[in-house]
RNA sequence: GGCGGCGUACCCAAGUGGCUAAGGGAGCAGUCUGCAAAACUGCGAUUCGGCGGUUCAAUCCCGCCCGCCGCCUCCA
């Protein structure tokens, strides 16, 4: 039984979708005035892992994200950059696909931008003057929040306590600080579409209130999005979806915790974030593969559970490292040569085992972090067993469960030969935070040398003259190659059969 | 000021009203090994920020205090 934590309750609810099977699921993207950073990474691959999650549990989900395509900031850029703010968004959408490939975050079913719903928002506020919620002034048009009964029930505030303390700028058009835009009447050089309240924009609220409803009805199971969007904008949501249907809008509310950079939100105004183009290549540089890089933060970013915090920090890159590490060392393993099954069946029963401790995890709301410790759980099973000895079919069958499971997480679809176990990092910073921080060009291998056939040849070769030095029991020669293979990136493991297992 | 959250071993991080407080990393000690690596085994919180309360029993529920963070303005 899947249980999901609902902001609007406070609680873990069981899930129950309204119509069977079926999930409709809208997010909250993001507007395209700039490149991402980690922390929309974070929303990005916390949906994507729900939405994987429900489809594991035999739910046919309905996947909507949104761009917000018209706003303060896109044209505030536009006119610093001299350039149409159509040029803006195109940029920032393609950016952003780009970053999404590259984190290996599936696309939604529906990605739609607020300006292609222009006629539907203007409806919908139509509606909301029809009904008394809203009430237009000068070409501008506001949402009267105290019309709203349920107005703060999401945030758990009330309007009238919210006032006292305010931040909030008065503006004498509205008749109460607290009422917010749904239509902008536009000032000279804006962009702006006809309307019956003038040529305007529409705010930034009413948008999602609109392609929600458009896409996946006037009631939907999941509404999901940042802590940060919490207030005021899903409260907004409500007002305006609500007050025009009223029907109960979003069912389950979901919302993920920020990333933080030493303890503090990671924020464009603190200047602490990393964009998710340079995270990749800076990873790049010092020799990474893009599917690498891509796992690691993954790892990283699921390791705690999606409403808590997170500290993007050395150590915590590392550690995703370290771990992912030791997965593909098993995998490596159990694609060697079968012996006699005499460790079968005590695999058999940690197979299920697993996957019953692994679906509890993910069904307690996508705990992730007890997830992947059931994963860590069966390796440690494995490799115990491996050194008793498995046949190739249990070990292809555990493989198959790693890349099944793993795949709901994003995790290990990478081939062994590109994961590269060992990067020559080491001699040039004591982490990858540090090589991130000061990448020296030059001194770093590419990764894809490291894919060619002459580096293949080149490992090929030293280990055979190993090979040959150890036979002559020639320690010193042997121990030196070692030691210029290492520095290349290439560990190599003795195994008792006298073969040698090459990682690289 | 209002609202919400967090504080678990050296680090990361789950979790539960009572059964050994998951898992990983690091460390130490072993097994294996020419050495190394990997893997495996063992050790490591009498204790879950502090103080009270409820309870037969609390780390988990309630109250207060301390510390940290977020939202209340655009924000994933």
């Amino acid at each position: 039984m899947l249980k999901i934590a609902n902001t609007m309750s406070g609680k873990k609810e069981p899930f129950h979708p309204a119509r069977n099977r079926n999930v409709g699921m809208y997010v909250c993207g993001v507007t395209v005035y700039d490149r991402c950073h980690l922390g929309h990474a974070r929303s990005a691959i916390v949906f994507d892992l729900i939405r994987r999650y429900l489809k594991y549990k035999k739910y046919q989900v309905r996947y909507v994200k949104n761009f917000t395509d018209v706003d303060d900031k896109i044209i505030q850029r536009a006119n610093r950059e001299g350039k149409p703010w159509t040029e803006i968004v195109e940029r920032y959408i393609a950016a952003y696909a780009e970053d999404m490939k590259r984190l290996g975050v599936e696309s939604a079913d529906r990605e739609p931008r607020a300006t292609q719903y222009i006629p539907d928002m203007i409806r919908l506020i139509k509606k909301l003057i029809k009904e008394g919620f809203a009430y237009s002034v000068n070409g501008d048009v506001y949402y009267q929040v105290e019309k709203f009964k349920g107005y703060g029930k999401l945030s758990k505030r009330k309007s009238d306590q919210s006032l006292a303390g305010a931040r909030v700028e008065p503006d004498e058009r509205k008749k109460n600080p607290l009422d917010f835009a749904l239509w902008k009447a536009a000032k000279p050089g804006e962009p702006s579409w006809e309307s019956p309240w003038g040529p305007g924009r529409p705010g930034w609220h009413i948008e999602c209130s609109a392609m929600s409803m458009k896409l996946l009805g006037k009631s939907f199971d999941i509404h999901g999005g940042g802590m940060d969007l919490i207030f005021p904008h899903h409260e907004n949501e409500i007002a305006q979806s609500e007050g025009a249907t009223g029907e109960k809008f979003a069912r389950y509310w979901v919302h993920n915790g920020f990333v933080n950079v030493n303890q503090e939100k990671m924020s464009k105004s603190l200047g602490n974030f990393f964009t998710i183009q340079e995270i990749f290549e800076k990873y790049k540089e010092i020799g990474y593969s893009q599917t690498v890089t891509a796992e690691i933060l993954r790892y990283f970013l699921l390791s705690t559970h999606y409403r808590s915090p997170i500290d993007f920090s050395d150590q915590s890159l590392d550690q995703a490292k370290l771990a992912l590490n030791k997965f593909y060392i098993m995998f490596q393993k159990l694609g060697e040569k079968g012996v006699k099954g005499s460790a079968d069946a005590g695999l058999s029963r940690s197979l299920k085992t697993f996957k019953t401790g692994f679906t509890k995890a993910m069904d307690d709301d996508f705990n992730t972090a007890e997830a992947i410790a059931e994963l860590q759980k069966l390796r440690n099973e494995v490799n115990n067993n491996i050194t008793l000895g498995i046949s190739k079919k249990i070990a292809t069958n555990v493989e198959r469960t790693f890349l099944s499971y793993g795949k709901i997480l994003g995790l290990f679809q990478i081939p062994l030969k590109i994961w590269q176990f060992e990067v020559p990092v080491k001699a040039t910073a004591k982490s990858l935070y540090e090589a991130l921080a000061s990448v020296t060009a030059g001194t770093k291998t590419p990764y894809e040398s490291r894919l060619s056939e002459d580096f293949e040849k080149e490992i090929n070769q030293l280990v055979a003259a190993r090979e040959e030095a150890r036979k002559k029991k020639n320690w010193a020669e042997a121990d030196r190659i070692r030691g210029e293979l290492a520095r290349k990136g290439v560990i190599l493991e003795d195994r008792p059969d006298g073969t040698t297992r090459v990682r690289r």
